[in-house]
DNA sequence: AGCTTAAATGATCATTTGATAAATACAAGA
DNA sequence: TCTTGTATTTATCAAATGATCATTTAAGCT
Protein backbone atom coordinates (compact mmCIF):
# COMPACT_ATOMS: atom_id res chain seq x y z
CA UNK A 1 0.00 0.00 0.00
CA UNK A 2 1.87 3.30 -1.50
CA UNK A 3 0.15 6.54 -0.11
CA UNK A 4 -0.83 8.01 -3.11
CA UNK A 5 -1.46 12.16 -3.36
CA UNK A 6 -4.52 13.78 -2.49
CA UNK A 7 -5.29 14.17 -6.33
CA UNK A 8 -6.14 11.25 -7.90
CA UNK A 9 -3.31 11.45 -10.89
CA UNK A 10 -0.06 8.93 -10.38
CA UNK A 11 1.84 12.11 -9.45
CA UNK A 12 3.62 14.22 -12.07
CA UNK A 13 7.36 14.38 -11.34
CA UNK A 14 9.66 17.05 -13.02
CA UNK A 15 7.76 19.91 -13.71
CA UNK A 16 8.98 22.94 -15.08
CA UNK A 17 10.40 25.30 -11.93
CA UNK A 18 7.34 27.95 -13.18
CA UNK A 19 4.74 25.37 -13.27
CA UNK A 20 6.00 23.44 -9.79
CA UNK A 21 6.03 27.43 -8.27
CA UNK A 22 3.12 28.06 -9.32
CA UNK A 23 1.57 25.05 -8.24
CA UNK A 24 3.01 25.16 -4.40
CA UNK A 25 1.87 28.84 -4.44
CA UNK A 26 -2.10 27.45 -5.91
CA UNK A 27 -2.15 25.62 -3.21
CA UNK A 28 -0.64 27.48 -0.20
CA UNK A 29 -3.31 29.84 -0.75
CA UNK A 30 -5.89 27.27 0.06
CA UNK A 31 -4.07 25.68 2.66
CA UNK A 32 -3.12 28.97 4.39
CA UNK A 33 -6.96 30.56 3.82
CA UNK A 34 -7.95 27.30 5.73
CA UNK A 35 -5.79 27.47 8.72
CA UNK A 36 -3.82 30.41 8.75
CA UNK A 37 -0.10 31.56 8.34
CA UNK A 38 0.66 29.21 10.85
CA UNK A 39 0.05 26.27 9.05
CA UNK A 40 3.35 23.78 8.67
CA UNK A 41 4.84 23.54 5.86
CA UNK A 42 4.89 19.72 6.03
CA UNK A 43 1.29 19.80 5.64
CA UNK A 44 1.37 22.13 3.33
CA UNK A 45 3.57 20.33 1.06
CA UNK A 46 1.73 17.00 1.77
CA UNK A 47 -1.30 18.71 0.14
CA UNK A 48 0.95 20.08 -2.72
CA UNK A 49 1.80 16.74 -3.64
CA UNK A 50 5.86 17.22 -2.93
CA UNK A 51 8.19 16.65 0.10
CA UNK A 52 8.79 18.81 2.09
CA UNK A 53 12.17 20.58 1.57
CA UNK A 54 11.32 21.29 -1.99
CA UNK A 55 9.35 24.17 -0.83
CA UNK A 56 12.74 25.58 -0.06
CA UNK A 57 13.86 25.00 -3.41
CA UNK A 58 11.00 27.63 -4.72
CA UNK A 59 11.21 29.82 -0.99
CA UNK A 60 13.95 31.06 0.82
CA UNK A 61 11.48 30.54 3.63
CA UNK A 62 8.15 30.20 4.75
CA UNK A 63 7.71 34.00 5.17
CA UNK A 64 8.86 34.48 1.32
CA UNK A 65 6.19 32.01 0.72
CA UNK A 66 3.84 33.62 2.54
CA UNK A 67 4.14 36.54 0.55
CA UNK A 68 3.94 35.47 -2.74
CA UNK A 69 0.48 34.32 -1.54
CA UNK A 70 -0.41 37.81 -0.28
CA UNK A 71 0.76 38.70 -3.83
CA UNK A 72 -1.19 36.83 -5.57
CA UNK A 73 -4.41 36.80 -3.31
CA UNK A 74 -4.51 40.75 -3.18
CA UNK A 75 -3.04 41.32 -6.98
CA UNK A 76 -5.54 41.95 -9.65
CA UNK A 77 -8.55 42.07 -7.21
CA UNK A 78 -9.38 46.12 -7.48
CA UNK A 79 -10.59 46.46 -11.25
CA UNK A 80 -8.52 50.45 -12.53
CA UNK A 81 -11.90 50.61 -14.03
CA UNK A 82 -14.43 50.80 -11.10
CA UNK A 83 -13.54 54.44 -10.72
CA UNK A 84 -14.48 55.36 -14.34
CA UNK A 85 -17.55 53.39 -13.61
CA UNK A 86 -18.69 55.44 -10.68
CA UNK A 87 -17.74 58.83 -11.60
CA UNK A 88 -19.88 58.05 -14.97
CA UNK A 89 -22.42 60.66 -14.71
CA UNK A 90 -23.91 59.56 -17.72
CA UNK A 91 -26.18 56.92 -15.65
CA UNK A 92 -28.00 56.89 -12.82
CA UNK A 93 -25.61 56.83 -9.34
CA UNK A 94 -27.63 53.95 -8.32
CA UNK A 95 -27.14 51.86 -11.51
CA UNK A 96 -23.36 53.05 -11.17
CA UNK A 97 -23.15 51.78 -7.33
CA UNK A 98 -25.37 48.43 -7.91
CA UNK A 99 -22.42 47.37 -10.76
CA UNK A 100 -19.62 48.34 -8.85
CA UNK A 101 -21.31 46.24 -5.52
CA UNK A 102 -21.74 43.51 -7.71
CA UNK A 103 -18.29 43.37 -9.22
CA UNK A 104 -16.64 44.05 -6.18
CA UNK A 105 -18.10 41.54 -4.21
CA UNK A 106 -18.10 39.09 -7.00
CA UNK A 107 -13.81 39.88 -6.80
CA UNK A 108 -13.88 39.60 -3.06
CA UNK A 109 -16.23 37.10 -1.99
CA UNK A 110 -14.21 34.34 -1.87
CA UNK A 111 -13.05 31.50 0.73
CA UNK A 112 -9.24 32.64 0.31
CA UNK A 113 -9.77 35.78 -0.74
CA UNK A 114 -11.90 36.69 2.70
CA UNK A 115 -10.09 34.86 5.28
CA UNK A 116 -6.86 35.66 3.73
CA UNK A 117 -7.38 39.27 4.08
CA UNK A 118 -8.66 38.58 7.76
CA UNK A 119 -5.71 36.51 8.81
CA UNK A 120 -3.77 39.29 7.48
CA UNK A 121 -5.68 41.93 9.25
CA UNK A 122 -5.04 40.22 12.51
CA UNK A 123 -2.08 39.76 12.17
CA UNK A 124 -1.51 43.58 11.45
CA UNK A 125 0.17 43.12 7.45
CA UNK A 126 0.79 46.22 6.25
CA UNK A 127 -0.91 45.20 2.79
CA UNK A 128 -4.01 45.11 4.47
CA UNK A 129 -3.75 49.11 5.78
CA UNK A 130 -2.57 49.72 1.67
CA UNK A 131 -6.18 48.20 0.48
CA UNK A 132 -8.36 49.46 2.60
CA UNK A 133 -6.54 53.37 1.92
CA UNK A 134 -6.85 52.50 -1.91
CA UNK A 135 -10.37 51.20 -1.11
CA UNK A 136 -10.84 54.21 0.83
CA UNK A 137 -9.28 56.84 -1.69
CA UNK A 138 -9.67 55.64 -5.18
CA UNK A 139 -13.64 54.08 -4.65
CA UNK A 140 -15.42 55.96 -1.77
CA UNK A 141 -13.78 58.75 -2.09
CA UNK A 142 -15.11 59.42 -5.98
CA UNK A 143 -18.23 57.59 -4.84
CA UNK A 144 -18.83 60.41 -2.36
CA UNK A 145 -18.29 63.22 -4.92
CA UNK A 146 -20.96 61.81 -6.73
CA UNK A 147 -23.35 61.46 -3.35
CA UNK A 148 -22.54 64.54 -2.62
CA UNK A 149 -23.07 66.54 -6.12
CA UNK A 150 -26.18 65.14 -6.32
CA UNK A 151 -27.47 65.73 -2.70
CA UNK A 152 -30.19 68.04 -2.26
CA UNK A 153 -29.74 71.04 0.07
CA UNK A 154 -29.01 69.94 3.73
CA UNK A 155 -26.63 68.16 5.22
CA UNK A 156 -24.55 65.93 2.78
CA UNK A 157 -22.95 62.43 3.39
CA UNK A 158 -19.59 62.04 4.82
CA UNK A 159 -16.86 59.56 3.94
CA UNK A 160 -18.15 57.60 7.61
CA UNK A 161 -21.41 57.18 6.11
CA UNK A 162 -19.83 55.01 2.82
CA UNK A 163 -18.07 53.08 5.28
CA UNK A 164 -20.91 52.51 7.11
CA UNK A 165 -22.76 51.46 3.24
CA UNK A 166 -19.55 49.56 2.45
CA UNK A 167 -19.50 47.74 5.91
CA UNK A 168 -22.95 46.30 5.47
CA UNK A 169 -22.69 44.53 2.24
CA UNK A 170 -18.96 43.24 2.94
CA UNK A 171 -20.46 42.21 6.23
CA UNK A 172 -22.53 39.69 4.20
CA UNK A 173 -18.91 38.20 3.28
CA UNK A 174 -17.78 37.89 6.81
CA UNK A 175 -20.63 36.03 7.65
CA UNK A 176 -20.43 33.61 5.18
CA UNK A 177 -16.54 32.79 5.15
CA UNK A 178 -15.49 33.71 8.27
CA UNK A 179 -18.53 32.86 10.88
CA UNK A 180 -19.81 29.72 8.15
CA UNK A 181 -23.06 30.76 8.44
CA UNK A 182 -25.60 30.52 5.85
CA UNK A 183 -26.22 33.46 3.69
CA UNK A 184 -28.83 33.91 0.66
CA UNK A 185 -28.13 32.03 -2.21
CA UNK A 186 -28.39 35.27 -4.36
CA UNK A 187 -26.87 38.43 -2.96
CA UNK A 188 -27.39 40.03 -5.64
CA UNK A 189 -31.04 41.33 -4.34
CA UNK A 190 -29.56 41.34 -0.78
CA UNK A 191 -27.11 44.62 -2.05
CA UNK A 192 -29.58 46.54 -3.93
CA UNK A 193 -31.59 46.34 -0.99
CA UNK A 194 -28.97 47.87 0.65
CA UNK A 195 -28.06 50.44 -1.75
CA UNK A 196 -31.88 51.63 -2.55
CA UNK A 197 -32.45 51.50 1.34
CA UNK A 198 -29.21 53.70 1.72
CA UNK A 199 -29.42 56.20 -0.91
CA UNK A 200 -33.20 57.02 -0.16
CA UNK A 201 -32.38 56.71 3.56
CA UNK A 202 -29.41 59.58 2.54
CA UNK A 203 -31.68 61.32 0.87
CA UNK A 204 -34.16 61.47 3.32
CA UNK A 205 -31.24 62.92 5.81
CA UNK A 206 -30.40 65.65 3.22
CA UNK A 207 -33.98 66.58 3.12
CA UNK A 208 -33.89 66.95 6.68
CA UNK A 209 -36.65 64.26 7.79
CA UNK A 210 -37.34 63.33 11.06
CA UNK A 211 -37.20 59.69 11.29
CA UNK A 212 -40.59 58.51 12.00
CA UNK A 213 -41.83 55.37 14.74
CA UNK B 1 20.67 41.99 36.33
CA UNK B 2 17.76 40.21 36.88
CA UNK B 3 14.92 40.04 34.40
CA UNK B 4 11.89 41.83 36.12
CA UNK B 5 8.20 40.98 35.22
CA UNK B 6 6.73 43.69 33.38
CA UNK B 7 4.57 44.82 35.65
CA UNK B 8 7.42 46.80 38.19
CA UNK B 9 6.22 45.66 41.58
CA UNK B 10 8.67 43.16 42.74
CA UNK B 11 6.63 40.26 41.98
CA UNK B 12 3.92 39.03 44.29
CA UNK B 13 4.62 35.43 44.69
CA UNK B 14 2.32 32.49 46.20
CA UNK B 15 -1.23 33.80 45.71
CA UNK B 16 -4.06 31.90 46.28
CA UNK B 17 -5.30 29.45 43.59
CA UNK B 18 -7.91 31.58 42.59
CA UNK B 19 -6.24 35.09 42.47
CA UNK B 20 -3.09 33.32 40.44
CA UNK B 21 -5.68 31.62 37.64
CA UNK B 22 -7.73 34.91 37.52
CA UNK B 23 -4.53 36.34 36.40
CA UNK B 24 -3.36 34.35 34.39
CA UNK B 25 -6.80 34.24 32.33
CA UNK B 26 -6.56 38.11 32.48
CA UNK B 27 -3.33 37.61 31.04
CA UNK B 28 -4.42 34.80 28.48
CA UNK B 29 -7.19 37.18 27.49
CA UNK B 30 -4.80 40.49 26.47
CA UNK B 31 -1.84 38.17 24.96
CA UNK B 32 -4.26 35.84 22.52
CA UNK B 33 -6.26 38.74 21.50
CA UNK B 34 -3.11 39.97 20.20
CA UNK B 35 -1.73 36.93 19.10
CA UNK B 36 -4.24 34.29 18.52
CA UNK B 37 -4.73 31.08 19.98
CA UNK B 38 -1.01 29.86 18.32
CA UNK B 39 0.05 32.07 20.59
CA UNK B 40 2.90 29.86 22.73
CA UNK B 41 2.49 29.59 26.46
CA UNK B 42 6.03 30.57 27.49
CA UNK B 43 5.61 34.12 26.07
CA UNK B 44 2.28 34.02 27.79
CA UNK B 45 3.29 33.02 31.49
CA UNK B 46 6.40 35.57 30.97
CA UNK B 47 4.00 38.36 30.19
CA UNK B 48 1.81 37.26 33.46
CA UNK B 49 4.83 37.18 35.58
CA UNK B 50 4.77 33.60 36.56
CA UNK B 51 6.94 30.34 35.11
CA UNK B 52 5.49 27.99 32.00
CA UNK B 53 4.90 24.91 33.58
CA UNK B 54 2.68 26.72 36.54
CA UNK B 55 -0.08 27.43 33.89
CA UNK B 56 -0.28 23.62 33.99
CA UNK B 57 -0.90 23.31 37.55
CA UNK B 58 -4.19 25.55 36.82
CA UNK B 59 -5.00 24.42 33.09
CA UNK B 60 -4.63 20.71 32.14
CA UNK B 61 -3.62 21.86 29.09
CA UNK B 62 -3.34 24.87 26.59
CA UNK B 63 -6.86 23.99 24.73
CA UNK B 64 -8.32 23.84 28.30
CA UNK B 65 -6.33 27.88 29.41
CA UNK B 66 -7.80 29.06 25.51
CA UNK B 67 -11.24 27.75 26.97
CA UNK B 68 -11.38 29.71 30.29
CA UNK B 69 -10.47 32.63 27.86
CA UNK B 70 -13.28 31.87 25.57
CA UNK B 71 -15.59 31.95 28.47
CA UNK B 72 -13.98 35.31 30.04
CA UNK B 73 -14.88 36.45 27.12
CA UNK B 74 -17.75 35.63 25.89
CA UNK B 75 -19.30 35.41 29.06
CA UNK B 76 -22.39 38.33 30.04
CA UNK B 77 -21.60 40.15 27.05
CA UNK B 78 -24.92 40.00 25.54
CA UNK B 79 -27.54 41.48 27.58
CA UNK B 80 -30.79 39.68 28.99
CA UNK B 81 -32.37 42.96 29.17
CA UNK B 82 -32.06 43.62 25.48
CA UNK B 83 -34.67 41.95 24.07
CA UNK B 84 -37.23 43.58 26.82
CA UNK B 85 -35.45 46.59 25.30
CA UNK B 86 -36.26 46.49 21.93
CA UNK B 87 -39.87 44.99 21.99
CA UNK B 88 -40.68 48.03 24.68
CA UNK B 89 -43.36 49.84 22.58
CA UNK B 90 -44.29 52.46 24.87
CA UNK B 91 -41.52 53.95 23.01
CA UNK B 92 -40.60 55.07 19.52
CA UNK B 93 -38.70 52.11 17.44
CA UNK B 94 -35.91 54.23 16.76
CA UNK B 95 -35.36 55.17 20.07
CA UNK B 96 -34.99 51.76 21.02
CA UNK B 97 -32.66 50.60 18.56
CA UNK B 98 -30.41 53.78 18.95
CA UNK B 99 -30.28 52.87 22.77
CA UNK B 100 -29.62 49.10 21.97
CA UNK B 101 -26.86 49.51 19.49
CA UNK B 102 -25.45 51.83 21.75
CA UNK B 103 -25.63 49.78 24.76
CA UNK B 104 -23.77 46.71 22.26
CA UNK B 105 -21.21 48.35 20.57
CA UNK B 106 -20.60 49.52 24.00
CA UNK B 107 -20.06 45.75 25.35
CA UNK B 108 -18.57 44.17 22.27
CA UNK B 109 -15.70 47.56 20.64
CA UNK B 110 -13.17 46.42 23.05
CA UNK B 111 -9.76 45.54 21.31
CA UNK B 112 -9.88 41.77 23.30
CA UNK B 113 -13.44 40.92 22.11
CA UNK B 114 -12.93 41.68 18.82
CA UNK B 115 -10.34 39.94 18.16
CA UNK B 116 -10.56 36.98 20.09
CA UNK B 117 -13.91 36.60 18.32
CA UNK B 118 -12.68 37.26 14.88
CA UNK B 119 -9.34 34.64 15.95
CA UNK B 120 -12.29 32.29 17.30
CA UNK B 121 -14.58 32.79 14.01
CA UNK B 122 -11.17 31.81 11.48
CA UNK B 123 -10.81 28.49 13.62
CA UNK B 124 -14.11 27.47 13.11
CA UNK B 125 -15.09 27.74 17.06
CA UNK B 126 -18.63 26.89 17.91
CA UNK B 127 -19.05 29.16 20.37
CA UNK B 128 -19.28 32.04 17.69
CA UNK B 129 -22.27 30.09 15.87
CA UNK B 130 -23.94 30.03 19.02
CA UNK B 131 -23.17 33.79 19.85
CA UNK B 132 -24.28 35.02 16.20
CA UNK B 133 -27.26 32.32 16.10
CA UNK B 134 -27.94 34.06 19.75
CA UNK B 135 -28.23 37.67 18.27
CA UNK B 136 -30.28 36.77 15.80
CA UNK B 137 -32.70 34.71 17.31
CA UNK B 138 -33.13 37.15 20.59
CA UNK B 139 -31.54 40.41 19.44
CA UNK B 140 -32.51 40.65 15.12
CA UNK B 141 -35.44 38.38 15.82
CA UNK B 142 -37.38 40.69 18.40
CA UNK B 143 -36.23 43.60 16.18
CA UNK B 144 -37.40 41.95 12.94
CA UNK B 145 -41.08 41.83 14.59
CA UNK B 146 -40.98 45.45 15.60
CA UNK B 147 -40.13 46.64 12.13
CA UNK B 148 -42.67 44.73 10.62
CA UNK B 149 -45.11 45.79 12.74
CA UNK B 150 -44.93 49.22 12.35
CA UNK B 151 -44.09 48.56 8.73
CA UNK B 152 -46.58 50.41 6.13
CA UNK B 153 -48.64 48.42 3.57
CA UNK B 154 -45.90 47.53 0.99
CA UNK B 155 -43.21 44.58 1.09
CA UNK B 156 -41.86 43.94 5.70
CA UNK B 157 -38.07 43.94 6.16
CA UNK B 158 -36.74 40.35 6.21
CA UNK B 159 -34.06 39.34 8.49
CA UNK B 160 -31.34 39.83 5.96
CA UNK B 161 -32.17 43.37 6.00
CA UNK B 162 -31.34 43.73 9.84
CA UNK B 163 -27.96 41.79 9.00
CA UNK B 164 -27.51 44.42 6.42
CA UNK B 165 -28.06 47.31 9.39
CA UNK B 166 -25.72 45.08 12.20
CA UNK B 167 -22.72 44.32 9.96
CA UNK B 168 -23.10 48.00 8.99
CA UNK B 169 -22.35 48.73 12.47
CA UNK B 170 -20.55 46.23 13.52
CA UNK B 171 -17.80 46.37 10.54
CA UNK B 172 -17.16 50.08 12.67
CA UNK B 173 -15.26 47.68 15.26
CA UNK B 174 -13.79 45.85 12.69
CA UNK B 175 -12.03 48.39 10.93
CA UNK B 176 -11.03 49.67 14.32
CA UNK B 177 -9.76 46.61 16.06
CA UNK B 178 -8.64 44.14 13.33
CA UNK B 179 -7.47 46.48 10.90
CA UNK B 180 -6.35 48.60 12.96
CA UNK B 181 -7.72 52.07 11.05
CA UNK B 182 -8.82 55.37 12.28
CA UNK B 183 -12.20 55.49 12.94
CA UNK B 184 -14.38 58.37 14.39
CA UNK B 185 -13.60 58.92 18.56
CA UNK B 186 -17.17 59.88 18.97
CA UNK B 187 -19.06 56.30 17.52
CA UNK B 188 -22.29 57.52 18.48
CA UNK B 189 -23.60 60.07 16.52
CA UNK B 190 -22.11 57.41 13.43
CA UNK B 191 -24.38 54.77 15.10
CA UNK B 192 -27.70 57.12 15.44
CA UNK B 193 -27.21 58.27 11.64
CA UNK B 194 -27.10 54.80 10.53
CA UNK B 195 -29.72 53.64 12.16
CA UNK B 196 -32.25 57.33 11.09
CA UNK B 197 -30.97 56.25 7.41
CA UNK B 198 -31.73 52.37 7.82
CA UNK B 199 -35.27 53.55 9.13
CA UNK B 200 -35.75 56.16 6.45
CA UNK B 201 -34.63 53.92 3.91
CA UNK B 202 -36.27 50.77 4.59
CA UNK B 203 -40.00 53.27 5.20
CA UNK B 204 -39.29 54.31 1.41
CA UNK B 205 -38.84 51.40 0.14
CA UNK B 206 -41.62 49.52 2.21
CA UNK B 207 -43.90 52.48 -0.14
CA UNK B 208 -42.23 51.17 -2.67
CA UNK B 209 -40.82 54.74 -3.63
CA UNK B 210 -38.73 54.20 -7.04
CA UNK B 211 -35.04 54.75 -5.85
CA UNK B 212 -34.07 58.04 -7.11
CA UNK B 213 -30.79 59.80 -9.00
C1' DA C 1 22.33 5.58 -26.00
C1' DG C 2 24.95 8.44 -23.35
C1' DC C 3 25.58 12.89 -21.15
C1' DT C 4 24.18 16.88 -18.64
C1' DT C 5 21.29 19.79 -15.97
C1' DA C 6 18.33 20.60 -12.43
C1' DA C 7 14.03 18.91 -10.23
C1' DA C 8 12.99 16.14 -6.42
C1' DT C 9 13.90 13.21 -2.42
C1' DG C 10 15.76 11.28 2.09
C1' DA C 11 18.25 12.07 6.01
C1' DT C 12 19.08 15.18 9.43
C1' DC C 13 19.88 19.43 12.37
C1' DA C 14 18.68 23.04 15.68
C1' DT C 15 14.80 25.37 17.80
C1' DT C 16 10.57 25.80 19.44
C1' DT C 17 6.82 24.20 22.03
C1' DG C 18 3.39 21.64 24.90
C1' DA C 19 3.77 19.04 28.80
C1' DT C 20 5.68 16.36 33.10
C1' DA C 21 7.94 15.52 37.50
C1' DA C 22 10.95 16.24 41.11
C1' DA C 23 12.77 19.85 44.03
C1' DT C 24 12.13 24.28 46.44
C1' DA C 25 10.13 27.94 49.12
C1' DC C 26 6.65 30.47 51.13
C1' DA C 27 2.65 31.02 54.26
C1' DA C 28 -0.47 29.29 57.76
C1' DG C 29 -1.58 26.35 61.81
C1' DA C 30 -0.15 23.90 65.94
C1' DT D 1 9.40 27.67 66.18
C1' DC D 2 8.52 23.73 64.01
C1' DT D 3 5.53 21.39 60.84
C1' DT D 4 2.79 20.89 56.99
C1' DG D 5 0.45 21.84 52.73
C1' DT D 6 0.81 23.67 48.43
C1' DA D 7 2.19 27.41 45.33
C1' DT D 8 6.07 27.92 42.48
C1' DT D 9 10.34 26.84 40.23
C1' DT D 10 14.12 24.22 37.91
C1' DA D 11 15.28 20.68 34.93
C1' DT D 12 13.89 17.99 31.29
C1' DC D 13 11.35 15.24 27.73
C1' DA D 14 9.18 14.18 23.31
C1' DA D 15 7.09 15.83 19.41
C1' DA D 16 6.62 19.37 15.98
C1' DT D 17 8.68 22.57 12.95
C1' DG D 18 11.63 25.56 9.87
C1' DA D 19 15.56 24.82 7.38
C1' DT D 20 19.91 22.54 5.11
C1' DC D 21 22.57 19.32 2.23
C1' DA D 22 24.11 15.40 -0.02
C1' DT D 23 22.14 12.13 -3.10
C1' DT D 24 19.02 10.45 -6.52
C1' DT D 25 16.35 10.58 -10.65
C1' DA D 26 13.88 12.25 -14.47
C1' DA D 27 13.81 15.06 -18.68
C1' DG D 28 16.10 17.45 -22.63
C1' DC D 29 19.83 17.50 -25.88
C1' DT D 30 23.33 15.80 -29.08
Amino acid sequence: MMDMPANSEPRQRRLSADARRELIIDEAVRYFAEVGFEGNTRDLARRAGVTQPLLYKYFASKAELSEAVFRRVYLDRLSPEWPALLADRSRPLRDRMIDFYHAYTEAIFTYEWMRIFMFAGLAGEWLNRRYLEHVRDLLLGPLLVEMRSTASAGPKPEMEDLWNLHGSIVYLGIRKFIYQLPVPDEIGPVIERAIDRFLQGADAQAAGALTPR
